[in-house]
DNA sequence: AAACTGGATGTAAGCGCTTACAAAGCGATA
DNA sequence: TATCGCTTTGTAAGCGCTTACATCCAGTTT
């Protein structure tokens, strides 16, 4: 009768198995070079035999390296965040290097506190979301000279590296297009602002261009809203009350703007003949509205597949730009239209 | 000239500076027994003025368990998995646990391979979607003697302990209660079943009902396509080019079902009249859509904070009951009505 | 007073790897 | 042939914790 293999086979296992030092194993392994053809299928063949499975945690102890990166996010309740993480794990996947997730919905204290749980884990990189953190999120990063990326925003700072996109072009843009085409009532739905660049990037964007035009949008034509549809339905009411109501809302991303609609449609007003809808992220459900959604298309793919790659080649030292901004290009649809003041 | 602090502190270090022995601060951290009121404070006192932050990965390698649970995933592309993983990091937290995610794209060699990698990361515990994997899956699983758990099925398999819901029930009534309401033509847009026992669960509650009431859906009406918006939006115009076109349309999931909606909505079929749509997931859009969905609300925020309950308990070891099931109601809405065969 | 508790603390042996350093092998050079 | 320079392999010292076991020291018990 055999005993059976209770434990797992150690690296030592191995070694003894190929009749051959446990740091040659580990070279094997490791892809360290110097290593002959004839020791690699030695080892090898002994792996197999055994059916070893490297100790990542022992690894990580002895080398200092965890093979993971650590991602910082407000939530995964927003798709255009679950797609870019979605696309940032595959392609780690790539560079053999695993993501562990924290969210801290907004609250920065979280953020740090999550961050200081990541780093005690060991990650070997972060990525955060913005430009607006906690001071002591900077120190902790730098101390620990941990090698980490922002996203989503496009601020100039040689202390945050970043791989972003404009927030304020775009929402700029947005806005200039429904001067444009004639509406002078605009309204916004926007995102709390409070710790969050990018929603107030956004805003800015609106409020300027259409100041710049001799429209301002006043303050009590700004609904500040939660993430989420049932916000921006709700917006809708509130801001549609006025007299004489907006002909054009700008929504601070497609979700608030997909509430926004459905609202409207609920309502039987009628886009765009008689309000102009605009959204920002370009979810994929934007282009399959009825009427598709005008918007902005974050790079979100683009952004996760970036940041992989530019934060594993930051872990291995090599020095790249403090900056690099992706393309957000306007989606113009059929969500906006010439401004048709009713017939009265 | 004071040297400065370049190392962080070891525990080492925070011993030393309390005047105690390694295994003294170990207590203390880690809140073991037998500890007096005396040491904890002096330690704690050291830890604080050292700023002493424990080294995850050491901890992890000598108590051989890593403060994190992996999870396997199909996609983050579907809104229904990171609100439920959301919901579960969130309990995590409460259980000062972390989440280490891989996807796999359906793929279940993929998620063999995924496994392998997080088993390797050290995780206490895993957590899987479904009942279709590799067999080496369990075996896995089983020679670790890994804490683990499944879910979004309700098959009772003493291998496969299950945090899940039933998929063909809610199904079956869904198809019911389009039959009910006069819809002899049923049509269903399926996710595609290989490898994915819930799709085949909703496939055949769909199947079932309509053909014990001697409505059966034949092959031609059951249209599977990947998951989408704009595979439902496609599915939609296959649909509809039979003769007679179905009067209902039961949906494997919601994101297909909004896709079939919008097409509908396109193409100026009118919802209820003149076709019923039925979903599945309940996404937080689903009763903001005009008309608002019928659907069945998957319990994905219950699933997540239970799981990471349950997950916590096997890991301590408590013998907890092998199979749980949440509910999932039907939501019946506004997208489904009574048959009315166009005047002709 | 001796023997016996049992709680509080210290000692030191790992956990399973990586890697600095040493050593060995081997052809080329002088 | 002795020396040098390389590549290849081995030895063993950690990485920073946890924890089994030993020890010490009251307070009881007989």
């Amino acid at each position: 009768m055999m005993g059976r293999q209770l434990k797992h086979a150690l690296l030592a296992d191995v070694a003894k198995e190929a009749g051959v030092s446990t740091a040659s194993v580990s070279r094997v392994l490791n892809r360290a070079p110097h290593v002959s053809r004839q020791l690699q299928r030695r080892v090898e063949a002994a792996v197999d035999k055994l059916g070893y499975v490297p100790h990542g945690m022992a690894r990580a102890l002895a080398s200092r390296r965890i093979g993971a990166i650590g991602v910082l996010i407000p939530t995964l309740d927003n798709p255009i965040f679950s797609i870019a993480i979605n696309s940032l794990e595959q392609r780690l996947k790539y560079h053999d290097c695993r993501l562990l997730i924290a969210t801290y919905r907004y609250d920065l204290d979280d953020e740090l506190e999550a961050l200081q749980t990541l780093i005690q884990q060991g990650v070997d990189g972060m990525v955060l979301i913005g430009h607006d953190h906690r001071p002591e999120v900077l120190a902790t990063l730098k101390r620990r000279k941990l090698p980490f990326l922002t996203s989503w925003h496009d601020i100039e700072d040689a202390n945050w590296p970043c791989v972003g996109f404009d927030n304020a072009a775009p929402a700029r843009a947005l806005a200039e297009h429904m001067l444009m085409l004639g509406h002078h009532r605009l309204a916004v739905v926007s995102a709390p602002v409070a710790n969050n660049d990018r929603a107030r990037s956004r805003l800015q964007g609106f409020l300027q261009a259409a100041a710049q035009a001799g429209y301002p949008i006043t303050q009590d034509r700004v609904a500040t809203v939660d993430y989420g549809i049932e916000e921006g339905f709700n917006a809708f009411d509130s801001l549609m009350q006025h007299h004489p109501p907006p002909t054009a809302i700008l929504c601070g991303n497609d979700t608030l703007a997909f509430g926004v609609m459905l609202a409207a449609q609920r309502a039987g007003v009628r886009i765009p003949e008689e309000l102009s809808i605009t959204g920002f992220d370009d979810l994929p459900q934007a282009r399959f509205m009825t009427p598709a959604l005008t918007t902005v298309a974050v790079p979100a793919i683009n952004i996760g597949h970036t940041i992989a790659d530019e934060l594993m080649a930051r872990i291995e030292s090599q020095v790249l730009p403090n900056r690099r901004l992706l393309d957000a290009p306007l989606i113009i649809r059929e969500s906006t239209g010439p401004c048709q003041p009713p017939t009265a």
